[in-house]
DNA sequence: GCATTACCCTGAAAGC
DNA sequence: TGCTTTCAGGGTAATG
């Protein structure tokens, strides 16, 4: 399931792979995604050049010369491969984008959550899905002085406020799970209820968490994988997601499990208040 | 504004 | 062993 740290790892990788690639081809599958893939879609990015690749959020934002974004999201189960075109079609490959010196982008997407879209502008306060994002957690911005009215104003579960992406944009149930452990905060917290310290010591660990997966190239357990198909690593930096009774590596209290609009949260009873 | 629920979808795991 | 059911989750939309 790539969330911010996938996402990152993949945009460092495909910007040393492609940028400055010219498109040629676009292949589709014609399967819809989150939403079908536009009918335009392939006539604008066929012809333009790669220029820049960035990050907002959990989405990938291709800048193409000339002016146009190619929007990217995996969803739950997407998979960008880099490379020569493949030999066989995988059933779950929904895009392959081909470049004038015979490499190729493949989309791959089993669940279909994800989304491939394409803009005639590099503005991406134009695109409706970038517009709407809150704030990135590793932009300079993000602190504990600008989450803290956001918190006193809000009577939500301290969880529901994070998944939330119009407020912070990138995390996902992974890392909400290990950022609360890091910052001792009980997931079903109301937001209101968190004081200056407990809010500063959340954007420490939400960062430090962030910037440790990144370094581990993000989180494999079945999907996700990176550009070179390796799998990443912080699955084994993990300390309370998906270790449901095992031992607190803190307290040695068993992690336990609740149900939270519908997402599993994973947590210490006894050390997170 | 927020909680809840349903939906989209497939593969893995569990249950029989 | 093989079939069926359940579960997982990111984002969106409808409803209260």
């Amino acid at each position: 399931m790539p969330e911010m740290p996938e996402i990152e790892t993949l945009a460092r990788q495909l910007r040393a792979a492609v940028v400055g690639k010219r498109i040629t081809g676009v292949y589709l599958s014609g399967m819809a995604l989150r939403r079908p893939i536009a009918s335009t879609f392939a006539a604008r990015l066929r012809g333009r050049t790669i220029r820049k690749i960035r990050r907002c959020g959990k989405y990938l934002l291709v800048e193409l010369e000339p002016g146009a974004l190619w929007v990217i999201h995996l969803g739950m189960s997407g998979r960008i491969l880099a490379g020569s075109p493949p030999k066989s079609r995988d059933r779950h490959t929904h895009a392959i984008v081909q470049f004038s010196d015979s490499t190729c982008l493949e989309y791959r997407d089993p669940r279909r959550f994800g989304l491939l879209a394409a803009y005639e502008t590099l503005k991406p306060g134009q695109i409706p899905e970038i517009r709407e994002l809150g704030k990135d957690p590793l932009s300079p911005g993000f602190s504990g002085r600008w989450l803290r009215p956001l918190l006193q104003n809000s009577g939500r579960e301290i969880k529901s406020f994070l998944l939330d992406q119009h407020k912070v944009a990138g995390l996902g149930n992974i890392y909400v799970c290990e950022s609360l452990f890091h910052a001792r905060i009980h997931p079903a917290r109301r937001c209101s209820t968190l004081t200056l310290e407990e809010t500063d010591r959340l954007v420490r660990a939400i960062r430090y968490v962030l910037r440790l997966a990144i370094r581990n190239r993000g989180t494999s357990f079945s999907d996700f994988m990176d550009s070179d198909g390796r799998p990443g690593e912080y699955q084994n930096c993990l300390k309370v997601f998906q270790r449901e009774r095992q031992k607190c590596v803190r307290c040695k209290a068993p992690i336990r499990r609740m149900r939270q609009g519908n997402r599993s949260s994973f947590y210490c009873a006894h050390c997170q208040k």
